[in-house]
DNA sequence: TATTGTTATACTCTATAACTATA
DNA sequence: TATAGTTATAGAGTATAACAATA
């Protein structure tokens, strides 16, 4: 079996290890979350929109999300000025989910905080290995996506 | 910046790849969880009480969740005979949440499937690679607990 | 007084099924 | 017919505040 020992003494297996850094990330993220009064769902749509709008049935896949329980969080977000439902210039069943100014202010203050808070983190780990663990996790994503 | 190139020409950063990992392990929970038609917060709780029975108050801790949520979610869990209050013989007010047969046959069930298809997920990342990232995660949670 | 756990309340999140409008 | 998105409904998850029982 694979291991790692710590100073501590305890001795973690490599599924294992992935699942407690997803609840230590899911943690960072809560915090943030909730420091700006947005729950993590709401944060989430908003790093998820920084880049450009995207319609209801991407952001549906992205986040892994049925379509109806998406309208509503987009309304509850709507509702506090975050994001906007634009018209679909070429279809007109289809809207396009765009952050507002203060939408991109927020989901892009609370994506550096993240960023911020999970390097600070892992400040004694040597670079060579944070990019070998950044290459894993490409190449286990690539898996999900390829298989 | 720290960067990892992969073959699709994707770079991502550390911290980055730490969040979209976190997606990866929640989806994955997310369709264990499903399978054995439970929500991801059933199948926590009946993984975390795998090692033995655990009190309210400590339950919250390790889960992050108020101590009124968990009532909650103990309660349905409870309902669906997985797990069963036990009163603690040391203190009247405190109860441990024990798993009955039935969930702990279902929670170690979950708890391998995890493991199994997150192994599976990282088949051909070098044991030597998998070793430095666990050691890796020790490292952040030991900060994360230590600070 | 402090701690353990629950209750009451109000939202948010989520899925399923049925629906409308457009393609 | 198929697709984009919504509505209706029901249940699960969560936090806050107030509470009861015990330490």
């Amino acid at each position: 079996m694979e291991t790692a020992a710590t100073e501590t003494g305890k001795e973690i297996g490599f599924a294992t290890a992935l699942v407690r850094l997803s609840h230590l990330v899911q943690q960072v993220f809560a915090e943030v979350s909730r420091e700006r009064e947005l729950t993590p769902q709401q944060a989430q749509l908003l790093c998820m929109l920084i880049d450009g709008p995207i319609g209801m049935t991407e952001l549906s896949r992205l986040l892994n999300l049925e379509k109806s329980s998406l309208t509503g969080l987009v309304d509850r977000v709507e509702r506090r000025g975050l994001v906007a439902r634009a018209r679909d210039s070429h279809d007109r069943r289809a809207c396009r989910i765009a952050v507002t100014e203060q939408g991109s202010r927020t989901g892009a203050d609370a994506h550096q905080a993240v960023i911020t808070r999970l390097e600070a983190l892992a400040e004694e780990v040597p670079p060579a290995d944070k990019r070998l663990l950044a290459d894993v996790v490409a190449q286990m994503l690539a898996v999900r996506e390829g298989g």
